[in-house]
DNA sequence: CTGTTAGCGCCTTCAG
DNA sequence: CTGAAGGCGCTAACAG
């Protein structure tokens, strides 16, 4: 492994003037840099990043903060923030909270973050008071998505928007017992996403001026799995909901496993309309309104990377369009149609229904 | 951000005691050790990892070169390598090389790989000749998942006798006109997951006296999404198969898909199997020969880890249970019964299947 | 435009 | 068991 001063030897120039045509800062002679450039080729030369770092002061890393690493979105974002962090020569650092199911995660320390990264982005991970005056200490910029995190950027969807776009499609459809999977203690406020997404449940079936049944109503960690456990208890009323809005795609699955369980067809028998447009909804042919996780990610690294980079040598990307001064930005969700949602008691489909066989009953 | 020498100030004694009793290393005076740790916590001192890299020449980061970051094989792979590192006080750095489907990816550069890590887990990817000479010109340690890298410790399943157990338990069903989804062309061998699965599935076929027709070989790029548009093929054909293994789970609900599409009922005209056990596998009732990935992420991790540690005076991980001494483990691959499978000209089940209904025909 | 020279904060011999 | 001191490889003034 060379170091710098191979390189600086073999071109006949100082380290100094390595560094510098290296890194493309301040000027340098066309003549010499070129040659800088070709010995560093030639020794198959790669500056030390850790080296770089204690010198500079910085580690052109990011840290990456989020409490699960597999489910969906999270890895969905995950990727888009690691890929155009790379463009912009920086890396990603995973700090994994190691959620159990949304009820208990690590706590931030200082230990994880100090001295690390030179800024962080927070997905959907709501703050503690001394987690955050942690990262306030830190002086580091933060960017967060979903949830937001109090003094900083935030890139998310309107939640109450999104809930009211499902329930909207569902009331035009005709029904108007709907139920929804997905419910979180009223002592999970500090949870955003989902409490926002229940509560505007709520809202949007009140302004429509239509009853909650609180029995329609399911808690869910937010898998796959418990939703199927869970939803089972929708059929066990009388009257059952017609319909039911999921928190989440994986969550709708679920609601579409209990539904088959119990001896209910979907769409004909129960209309289920999920949020995310997850990597499955297409093939399982799930109506959902999407949201761009793709979109989040990279706006959310850009947003970092702008306040970073902005002011030095290097380029810097622009704020993501359409963001607020306060550093706001509102990203757009979109009603996708697909099978699992019909009028109520229409006529069967011309298409078949992907997910959901009725109980051979004798 | 205090340094080490304000917590040796603080302690009253030298930023080598500092250094020493910090990291537990040699001996220090249990009274000592006790004064410094008490400093550290006071002024929470966090040791400045970059420092410490550039000192000891060890990064305590493990690269985790990866095709893809949020299918499920991968995200679950790397989330149990980046808990086991953790335990050990060691990071991941994330190396994605970005695959479209598996087709092209990213190459493996000294850029990337250069002074970053103290070793690398690769999950499935197969290298060209440059790349491998370029790993072992690092002399750093390097465990695969998966698909093997020459010359190093691997961790994977038998993908020969797990595609023979999805295949023995259809033909105990009756089946004999059974399809495959999931190749890959011949040029593609040295992928060698999908390659032994295919040739593992017409090497069991013929033990079993049974015929391979090439129509129901069906080529995927293992996604969901191209699973459902290849497999629709299969229904275009007379015979057409009665069963059919698919070579992931997410290809085989991607089949079950255009199984319904195109009228068939799963699983009373056509059975279909996975391979892996994937998070919705249980939720969709998919029959499938399940793989521990989490096992296997841990086992790379612990490998390299012991590889780093052994000799050193910190606690090292044992080699995984089962390792030959040449550094290989293959772990056990179990068939999971569920709904997808039937009997040939089975009755139809008490159990309503999850996924298929046939077209609703004049 | 280029070279010289301090550090960056820590680890690690080497003495004592 | 502890302290002193020399780097690790690079960046960033500061001169020239």
């Amino acid at each position: 492994m060379s170091t710098i001063s191979d390189v600086a030897r073999a071109a006949g120039v100082s380290v100094a003037t390595v560094s510098r045509a290296l890194r493309g800062v301040s000027t340098v002679n066309p003549a010499t840099r070129e040659r800088v450039l070709r010995a560093a080729t030639e020794l198959d030369y790669v500056a030390s990043p850790t080296a770089a770092s204690l010198a500079s002061g910085r580690t052109r890393v990011i840290g990456i903060v989020t409490p699960f690493l597999t489910r969906w979105f999270f890895a969905t974002a995950i990727s888009a923030i690691e890929k155009t962090l790379r463009e912009y020569g920086f890396h990603a650092l995973l700090v994994d909270l190691e959620a159990d199911s949304a009820l208990r995660r690590r706590e931030l320390t200082n230990q994880m973050l100090s001295k690390r990264a030179d800024g962080f982005i927070t997905i959907n991970v709501p703050l503690r008071e001394d987690e955050l005056a942690l990262l306030d200490k830190l002086g580091l910029p933060v960017v967060a998505i979903g949830n937001p995190v109090a003094g900083y950027p935030l890139i998310h969807i309107d939640d109450q928007a999104t809930v009211r776009t499902a329930v909207d499609h569902l009331v035009d459809l005709g029904h108007s017992h709907i139920g929804y999977v997905g419910a979180v203690p009223a002592e999970a406020e500090h949870r955003l996403v989902p409490w926002s997404r229940l509560t505007g449940f709520r809202a949007v079936m009140a302004d429509h001026g239509l009853r909650v049944h609180e029995e329609w109503v399911i808690p869910c960690d937010w898998s796959a799995q418990d939703a199927a456990r869970q939803a089972a208890a929708l059929f066990l009323h009388d009257p059952a909901p017609t319909a039911v809005v999921a928190g989440s795609d994986e969550m709708a699955i679920g609601v579409m496993a209990a539904a088959t369980e119990s001896g209910h067809r979907v769409p004909e028998d129960l209309s289920v309309i999920g949020i995310d447009d997850f990597v499955l909804a297409d093939v399982l042919r799930l109506t959902t309104v999407r949201q761009d996780v793709v979109a989040q990610g990279r706006a959310a690294a850009t947003t970092l990377l702008h306040q970073l980079l902005s002011g030095s040598a290097e380029p810097s990307p622009a704020l993501p369009a359409g963001m607020t001064s306060d550093g706001r930005l509102t990203l757009d969700t979109t009603l996708v149609k697909r099978r699992t949602t019909s009028r109520l008691r229409g006529t069967v489909s011309s298409h078949p229904p992907l997910l959901g066989t009725p109980a051979d009953r004798p």
